[in-house]
DNA sequence: ATCGTTGAATTGTTCAACACTTGACATCGT
DNA sequence: ACGATGTCAAGTGTTGAACAATTCAACGAT
């Protein structure tokens, strides 16, 4: 839907200049990131190049680009001779990881001294999507708009490169949690919780959003790591691998 | 600055196996980024993987994923069809660079509720450096140690990746200011500055060594600014470039 | 059972070729 | 002169095949 007017030199040059302008290499990277986010590829899995390349139509080089872009990402370990495969979070990962997050997730919504209604529209996005996704049985896009309400706050530090680093780390993280069993428990009850921050946010509550969003952390967290140790929550013991 | 993994056990494997234990993609990723932290590689130059790769002895292939790597770096940045050039910090680039020295220095101070031997050490290893090469008018290698200094703040955060990200952060930043006029101000005023953040540190007196650092994190980015700015802050008005 | 040895499989690296894009130069028409 | 268009060399993006180096497991000798 290209809306041209009678403009001379205009901006639909813009078009393909910047989306089919990425190279082969970036795009196949773009879509085992997709894989691995969306829990298709497991951690641990072992990637070999050259069925790996065949199966999606590139060529070997091709292909050790890629991974040489996820492996910088953290997305997967790169062991000389012996191959890739999909990084695995340790609990010491996940412990790092929630420390950096109650760092700048909260730093950020002290810094919200004013909220570009972009910004708090596109948390609103993320608070529907979760919703909807959880409604529709969505384990991994509901686990990507949950990450992706939290990512926005980083948003407030108005610092690309830590945006850049924090979508990298939260990446990570969402690796771990695509996979935890999807009915590992309520997740609606995070509903009121992300909503309780976006309307404190929103009113300028900054102090008492931030003490939410950092319960809402630390709950976050010590709910994780009780699944990684083995132990569900609550409900059944289900075994998978 | 190669983080080596486990690094436990040979003393006499340095010659083959350090070198050899590293891709060679690496290992000229390692090299080209020394040449722009050192600033033989100056930002704006262009670099052509054919010479480029017959100068190192290396194939095509083997430059691009080192030039691949340097790009996730943003040392170097790539414009399709059009090549690898090495980047060049805007002042907006500075300011956000800054704003998260301040955001992670301070913080790591404040966090330093322990002070490991080891780290005071290495810091003491920073300081003295630094006295050393401006003694020696050895410009790159000053930079060097006044960063190292900073970075090694960044460790009683606890959080690796807090480190390495950093650590590509400080990368940026010591790339645009190797090439400053060596003789941009008096190097050695910093000499004082630091000393006495490492002794409130060591002290343990925080606040006032965090204190000090804004203070001085202030004074090194608007100097850096009116330099970038065409205004060298005292002596000549050279021209580079 | 322990320790080398062998060998297949896989990764690391090189090489040569081709496709595609870019930028500069030459050409043309006006 | 002047701008639009065409041409072309140079450089990057990508491929496929080859070889070297290394791992890993099976095997066999002691």
């Amino acid at each position: 839907m290209t809306r041209v007017r009678s403009n001379p030199p205009g901006p639909f040059l813009m078009e393909r200049s910047q989306i089919h302008r990425v190279s082969i290499a970036d795009q196949v990277a773009s879509i085992l990131r997709q894989r691995i986010l969306n829990g298709e590829l497991r951690p641990g899995t072992s990637l070999q190049e050259v069925p790996l390349a065949a199966s999606l139509g590139v060529s070997r080089n091709t292909m050790r680009e890629a991974t040489r872009i996820l492996s910088l990402e953290n997305l997967l370990k790169r062991s000389i001779h012996r191959g890739v495969a999909v990084s695995q979070l340790s609990l010491k990962d996940v412990q790092e990881i929630y420390h950096l997050r109650r760092m700048l997730e909260i730093a950020g919504i002290l810094a919200a001294k004013e909220r570009p209604s972009e910004v708090l529209s596109e948390l609103r996005t993320a608070l529907e999507g979760y919703a909807r996704a959880v409604r529709e049985r969505d384990w991994p896009r509901a686990v990507g708009f949950d990450l992706q309400f939290h990512s926005l706050l980083i948003r407030f530090h108005h610092n690309r490169r830590l945006e850049s680093f924090y979508q990298r780390v939260i990446g990570e993280l969402r690796m771990g949690m695509v996979l935890v069993d999807r009915g590992h428990d309520h997740p609606s009850a995070l509903i009121p919780v992300h909503r309780k921050i976006y309307q404190l946010l929103a009113a300028g509550n900054l102090k008492s959003c931030a003490a939410v969003l950092e319960q809402h952390l630390d709950d976050s967290e010590s709910r994780l790591i009780r699944v990684m140790n083995g132990q569900p929550p609550k409900r059944r013991t289900k075994r998978t691998v």
